[in-house]
DNA sequence: TATGAATGAGGTTTCATTCAT
DNA sequence: TATGAATGAAACCTCATTCAT
């Protein structure tokens, strides 16, 4: 049958569709396998979950880093994506957006278990993996932060750097360790960036402060 | 008859203690190449670090758990041991103490390098390495914690073990990811604990107040 | 979609002859090699035999056992399929019958050197090798000692596996010590077997030969 | 105290009477271990069973083969020690002398489980073991057999060497397969031994023939 | 001389990756 | 184009053997 598409013009771009349906479930399979056990899970269990041969993957993703970039830039597109101040709700203070975004980025972190993790890999290839999160998203928070500090919502001390990677190691071991309430742990350290604040001056309700 | 007697039982004392040397050498290897490469790291690696051979590093540490174990115990043990108002310095707040047992605690952490990222591992064997760090250094912390709390310097609702992970993992990545810096962010998530001490209405100054 | 069907179950059978081939390439290498190096002998030699690599012989054979137990099994089948009576040549007494059997599965052993000495192997799982051994042959072997005795041509005070381990065991080193001859001493042994029969009166006294 | 030992004439004898007691423990120690677990048992383990370090095995038996042959040696000493029609008693015809000798050699096969196997082994060094089995014992076998052989007792068509070698095997796996009983399939063997003796020209009571 | 710690070769097994089908 | 069998490098671990004490 697929001898016969091929005889087609038409059948091109239909193997084409067919392809990318199959990258996607590639991604999906390997977003699932990752986060069950580790970046570093055998690419016959990737395959295996998306239920094609291996050579299907390394068709579609010739190197590991390949596939492994893949699929958090997938997610990391997710976020970036999302327009700094989103939901235009003009009632918001900086900070408010600040922790709304904190709130999503960390579900999402916290959702994607391994992820987190994955940051962490020093295999070949995760370089880009983390270019990829620092330069997609660390952007996005550099702006964030920066209109909080303009607020005089928070210090002034802590760059988007420093704020993103903690983030993303507070969601480490969310879905591991029983008792560690990770987002629980990320509130505690926007807390810690509202406090100090220079201009919370006469109050001491940090993340409040709705006039700027 | 005599002779044999005393070779069975002298042998025993006189090679103690090169073998407890070499069995130091090893845990400093170990913890060494851990740092570099991860807990995962080839037993090779490890024994050529040490400069012996790897049957020696079997011999010293039947299968690999009781490796890292042994040398993550080692580190552990100083921590623990650590009184916790040790200093006897009674000009010290309680939430004084905590940011200095933190401090340390933290030190530790990023000079080691991979030790945080070792409490993640999900290799077997590792949960004696976490049991280890709970059951020895969260009590501790739960102490640091209270005192503190009692003192109306912090929030209550922070639990110890949520706060020693949480310490742990902003270290991931101290010594690998150039611009990120842990004891930066383990500031302000102790600026965070503080924040929110249930009435510090006055003054912002957390570590001060001592009436409730 | 249409497509993903077809590669999936199509490729199931196109390769299937192959491997099966490889899969018989195996046996008959693993055979050769145990038969020269006995059952401990490395993988990597039978992988070598067979001009595959070793992972080949693991995907065939997942554990060593799995692998010997294949060998012999293939081997046992033969022997076991065997029709008792088979030749059904009506002119042969149940004696005949049984020397002729043991003759065969004396001829077996002795041709594939190393499977007799394979039988004593302690190995882990080799228990079901020898369970293979006994549960097909001893029973084939049961019949025709029971049709020997009734026929009152063979002592009944040997059991089937007695004589079955002992025919084994006599053809331990057929092919390695120059001068032993194994068949002979099954013959010696087959002999002692009639010997002391009750009491074939009338007939065919196979070498029994009561009274002088 | 060695040292002064050695400083004087008689030391040195009084240390050799030490070390052939320590050879003899180690002989008796690697009996039982190989009995237990084969003649490739860890050098550890013999050392162990008999109490000493592993370099003393090695100072008194630099090869593994030299140990091995030791410890049959030793045995096999024992056996060919036995004068041929030893126990003189003149009731006994040359075939009761085979039969009680191979009794003799069956017990003792088949107590020190592992020897049988042994003599299997084609480790390096192992020839000589065999050699010594061969070199001492069928000598002694072939004067048993040719005595009954001339006395017209057995069948002549069984060299020593294949009689040997063929109770040996039966012994294989005595101690091993739960139901086998190798000394009644020795006895067997013998039966055909007997059977079709030659001359059993006026009576055929192979074991019986009084008159020598 | 006896000890047992250290060495390191060698066997096992697992996967990443290639490639015939 | 998709498959999954085959490959082989690399890690693990176990002793036989050496040698400092």
């Amino acid at each position: 049958m697929s001898s016969a598409d091929t005889s087609q013009a038409g059948g091109d771009r239909r193997k084409r569709s067919d392809a990318r349906r199959n990258a996607q479930t590639l991604l999906d399979a390997a977003a699932a396998v990752f986060a069950r056990a580790g970046v570093d899970a055998p690419v016959r269990d990737i395959a295996a979950e998306a239920g094609v041969g291996m050579g299907t993957v390394y068709r579609h993703f010739p190197t590991r880093p390949d596939l492994v970039v893949a699929v958090f830039r997938h997610q990391v597109d997710a976020l970036a994506a999302t327009p700094t101040g989103a939901s235009g709700e003009d009632a918001e203070t900086p900070y408010d957006v600040l922790r709304s975004w904190v709130a999503r980025f960390t579900d999402f972190l916290v959702t994607k278990h391994g992820l987190a993790e994955a940051l962490h890999s020093d295999q070949a290839g995760f370089e880009s993996l983390h270019a990829e999160f620092v330069d997609r998203l660390v952007p996005v928070l550099g702006q964030l932060l920066q209109a909080s500090v303009d607020a005089g919502q928070i210090r002034a001390d802590v760059r988007p750097l420093d704020l993103m990677i903690a983030i993303g190691n507070l969601c480490i071991g969310a879905g591991t360790f029983p008792g560690y309430r990770a987002r629980h742990m990320v509130d505690v350290l926007l807390a810690g960036l509202a406090h100090g604040a220079p201009a919370s001056t006469d109050g001491d309700e940090p993340r409040a402060r709705t006039g700027s």
